[in-house]
DNA sequence: CATCTTCTTTACGCTCCCTTTACGCCTTCC
DNA sequence: GGAAGGCGTAAAGGGAGCGTAAAGAAGATG
């Protein structure tokens, strides 16, 4: 959940970009001048600024300059001044982006989205956990109980694309031809041992599994348990 | 010098990019349509990508699709729609900037600018710590049990991008486009020999490995360990 | 120009994993 | 009750991928 700073004099630009933030999942801070943001830009440590120009106390540009001496948090800049100067100095101290206002909420939130996401990248995690085991998709992992297990690659193809879509029943067909490819979608045989392996490893007694179940006739499924 | 990608139908207008460009010190490549501009995108490995959205083979938006799909590289987006739909559209397909025709120079040169400006990455730390070895990114220094390890270039170079991502497996092509370029994705020979290299410097026992394990038929990962 | 380091390339042995086959149990349908 | 097919399990063969050493090529250094 980013924390995003909103630097900006009006009361009523503050609770609504605050509404419109919190919708999207973003947790929000205020500030309503020059001087109280560069402050909150760094006892708070948000992980965008939203600034206005247009302050009371401070101008906008010296704003960018002071953050910038000791952070490098991603700032956008709002104003109602749309001069090529104006967004070239902006810019030029240290912003990333500029939008002039008015504005569309849809383009910010697209723009802070942007902004944020090279973070966003490899920092959300996509993990599915089930039973004590806990598979890491991003990192391409699998533990349980806390330690690694150490699966070959098919093994781990498999897994994957039982945990891209667990509680789902999967049928021999999607999986064969997902994994082994379309040209194999008959080849059962695989199915039946790598499963079988994935259960050796995975479930707590394999002959009776409940994570990774068959469903007779038509695929297995990876039961989501806690 | 910074290398720019310009993808843009209209001679006139890659011409005039092309001066506004080099006058501030960038390279640039060029590209007349979609197709040209994602191989262009792929072989050239530029630093940063400028594209018209409006193209006469491919529809814009599927460029920045095609591009993301291997590739990181910032884009800014050139188009003469101001629509909020298709700013959105293209930002949330991985667009880092959206500039609306007709635009000054000096601003596109200032956003070209803050969008190659190196921005922090969290989560990339400036020291990795794992087992008895210490990597630290920014002085380019690498310890074990506090003595200084020599590391050649290339060893380094290799090391570097596993510490980026330490605990991610990195597979062989990713490995090979970042540390050899994208020439020599299927030279895995450099990796074995690589690999190895590091594994007699780093490792308590080369042979078997705690640190800089492989993933057969993958790659291979860096291990956080205490 | 000589020497040393580093990068590239080749070769070989070995390990592990994918594939394939076989067999026994269970369920289901005649 | 018998047969057939789906499923679980074990094991073997072959091959691809990996580790390792070592030598030639290229570059750096004095």
């Amino acid at each position: 959940m980013p924390r995003i700073l909103v630097i900006d004099d009006e009361p009523q630009i503050r609770k609504f970009m605050r509404i419109s933030l919190v919708a999207n999942g973003y947790e929000v801070i205020e500030a309503e001048n020059g001087a109280q943001g560069i402050e909150a830009a760094r006892s708070q440590v948000p992980d965008l600024l939203i600034l206005d120009l247009g302050l009371p106390d401070l101008d906008g540009q010296e704003v960018i300059s002071a953050v910038r001496e000791d952070s490098d948090v991603p700032i956008i800049i709002l104003s109602v001044r749309a001069q090529e100067l104006d967004k070239v100095e902006a810019l030029d101290r240290g912003a990333n982006d500029y939008v002039v206002k008015p504005f569309g909420v849809a383009e910010l939130m697209a723009r802070v989205r942007a902004v944020l996401r090279p973070r966003a990248v490899k920092g959300s995690d996509e993990v599915v956990k089930t039973g004590d085991v806990c598979i890491d998709l991003a990192r391409r992992v699998v533990t349980r109980g806390g330690e690694d297990l150490h699966l070959s690659k098919k093994e781990w193809e498999l897994l994957e694309f039982f945990a891209r879509s667990p509680d789902y029943v999967l049928t021999h067909k999607e999986i064969l031809k997902a994994v082994w490819g379309p040209a194999h979608t008959d080849d059962t045989a695989y199915l039946r041992v790598y499963v079988n392996q994935l259960r050796q490893k995975l479930e707590v007694d394999p002959a009776q599994p409940l994570l990774l179940v068959t469903e007779p006739g038509v695929g297995y499924r990876l039961k989501r348990r806690d």
